[in-house]
DNA sequence: TAGATTGTTAATCGATTAACAATC
DNA sequence: TAGATTGTTAATCGATTAACAATC
């Protein structure tokens, strides 16, 4: 369907070279080439140019890519050329973060609830939003139609909030908690954990 | 010297084996199989004795993995048998956070300063750490001798400090801006950026 | 046209898996 | 001992790179 079948790997880099293109838009940059994309987000030029042939031709032979069209197709391929909306779990610091976080814009998504299961935060501000009761949530995150979701609970709650989330029919979890999430094979699930990013250079000092 | 040249692939999968065998150990398990591992973080059995054994031979034949000893082990390994100081850069919402995250406790980290640019920041609290000047920063960490940051400062910003860390003596950073930072080849990146997370996931909704 | 850069092929490189002897 | 599970080897699989014809 999906064309035929594009490995994980490289999906996992588009959103990296969007990022990249989109600045250079910003700076008011019509073209560049997969060399000098390349240096900007460190991959070769050849990656590079294998990448985005998966997806079509999008290129032009001696003038490299229109920066605004590979934008644009990135965007469709990564099916951020519209706004998902996202719920957020958890009030707590990192709640508060990412359900104020002003990156979201552009990038294709938006924060439309927050929930908390605390009845002390619950109908409290958060930004713009007022914090919902986690006992609402999963007619809610149904009723609203959300398919992501942002889950920053304590670990020791997170794989009870998931499973809920995934009952509600969200199909995409962004876990903040630091634990390894069990969800069925139809939800995709990314995990930020700090401790174990910086664990991940400790290594080489 | 450290061995014989363990690829990047391997050390960044060693974090997640630590969290879930610690987290084991939290619930009272002495003992667990590559096989039980595996299933818990989504790795095949194989690989995590593959994995492992890149570093000696740490488990019994017959009786799997004493989990004390491979947490120490990987601990050991991974250089988090030790407190690490962590300076925080940026005092916004994600600065905040970051600076009052619970999670670094018993991972290996502990924030010790938080500096911001805003004249109107510097000075105030945020939790138990008073906002540092950023033009102070510099000398600051290497005072300290702070090896690792965490990077929270808009976009704009961000090279220019990452500038700045690195010749204060910084060599690992752990970037929240959503841009691809350059730096020197001594020094280890890892970024956080929640749009990129979130649209390696829309592709496959 | 001459120069530049793509898209693609083939070659190389590296990572994962399967299988099993060793052994607790 | 019998059963279980490691550490490791060889086979498979997949990803990256190098090179270049096509062509803008």
């Amino acid at each position: 369907m999906n064309a035929k079948k594009i490995p994980d790997i490289i999906i996992g880099r588009l959103p990296v070279y969007l990022r990249a293109l989109q600045r250079m838009a910003d700076m008011g940059l019509k073209t560049t080439s997969s060399q000098e994309l390349g240096e900007h987000v460190g991959i070769s030029a050849a990656q590079i140019r294998k990448d985005i042939s998966q997806f079509g031709e999008f290129g032009k032979q001696g003038t490299g890519y229109s920066i605004e069209y590979l934008v644009n197709k990135l965007r469709e391929i990564l099916k951020v050329d519209r706004i998902w909306d996202v719920a957020v779990v958890g009030a707590g610091d990192m709640g508060h973060a990412v359900a104020n976080y002003q990156g979201f814009m552009n990038r294709g998504f938006r924060v439309v609830a927050i929930f908390d299961s605390d009845k002390e935060k619950v109908g409290h501000l958060i930004g713009e939003f007022m914090v919902e009761d986690a006992e609402t949530m999963i007619e809610r995150i149904r009723g609203l139609g959300v398919r992501i979701a942002m889950l920053a609970v304590p670990a020791a709650a997170a794989q009870g909030v998931a499973d809920q989330l995934v009952q509600a029919g969200v199909r995409a979890i962004l876990n903040y908690a630091p634990i390894s999430l069990n969800v069925p094979g139809n939800v995709k699930v990314q995990c930020i954990d700090p401790s174990i990013h910086l664990q991940r250079m400790t290594f080489y000092l």
